[in-house]
DNA sequence: CAGTATCCATGAAGATACTG
DNA sequence: CAGTATCTTCATGGATACTG
């Protein structure tokens, strides 16, 4: 698994953060916890589609570069919950970027704008 | 090629936005057009190892997409520029917020506070 | 419940050579 | 100059079954 000491981060920053959280599922786990802390199975339903394996494969990197924080209660059976850390929580206003854009796309294809 | 109005666009905006723009190549262009209008080999410059084939395939898709305007020019050589649409230009503040955090998470490396 | 272990299919990317 | 055409390689994702 890709340790963070052997991630070279780009000299740009827009580089940095599309190498960190640039790819569908990342983006859409980071919205996820952007509405608070959830469980494994809660994620996996709210992102329609995404197998275990993708699931927690992107947990698991996402928690080495320090965006998620990963904690586990000793009850039977396990539960686990995930939620952003203070840097991973910086990303709102990225995501609330995306939110505003994806809507100005969509509008703008309803009206042949493009 | 994935023609624009075979595209499902998802409900969410930022699924609609990750869709569009997700990826690591895509995103790395909208920054150098933001900086202005560029030619092929301009681009393929700017975005470090990118192979001819991928870097023009990108392009077709946000041509297609209308992301990108995609202007030739009759002369000999032939000269292409390409350059943002309006609605491409309205990625600006998404991109600032991605160099903004990707800055923020370089310095939490260096001080060991991820 | 929260994963892991396999295996398979797909496709995205890279290198290279060639063309209008 | 600005691509296209191939071919190969590799990573990613999906499905399924199984486990602490």
């Amino acid at each position: 698994m890709t340790d963070l000491k052997y991630l070279e981060l780009p000299q740009c920053p827009v580089a940095t953060t599309a190498l960190l959280i640039g790819d569908h599922w990342k983006i859409l786990i980071i919205r996820e916890l952007l509405n608070g802390t959830k469980r494994f199975s809660e994620l996996a339903k709210g992102l329609d589609g995404v197998s275990n394996k993708v699931l927690s494969q992107h947990l698991k990197i996402m928690e080495i570069r320090g965006l998620i924080h990963r904690e586990v209660y000793a009850e039977v059976p396990v539960k686990v919950e995930y939620s952003l850390t203070s840097i991973g929580w910086k990303l709102k206003p990225l995501i609330r970027e995306m939110w505003k854009w994806g809507e100005i796309y969509k509008e703008s294809i309803h009206t042949n704008d493009v």
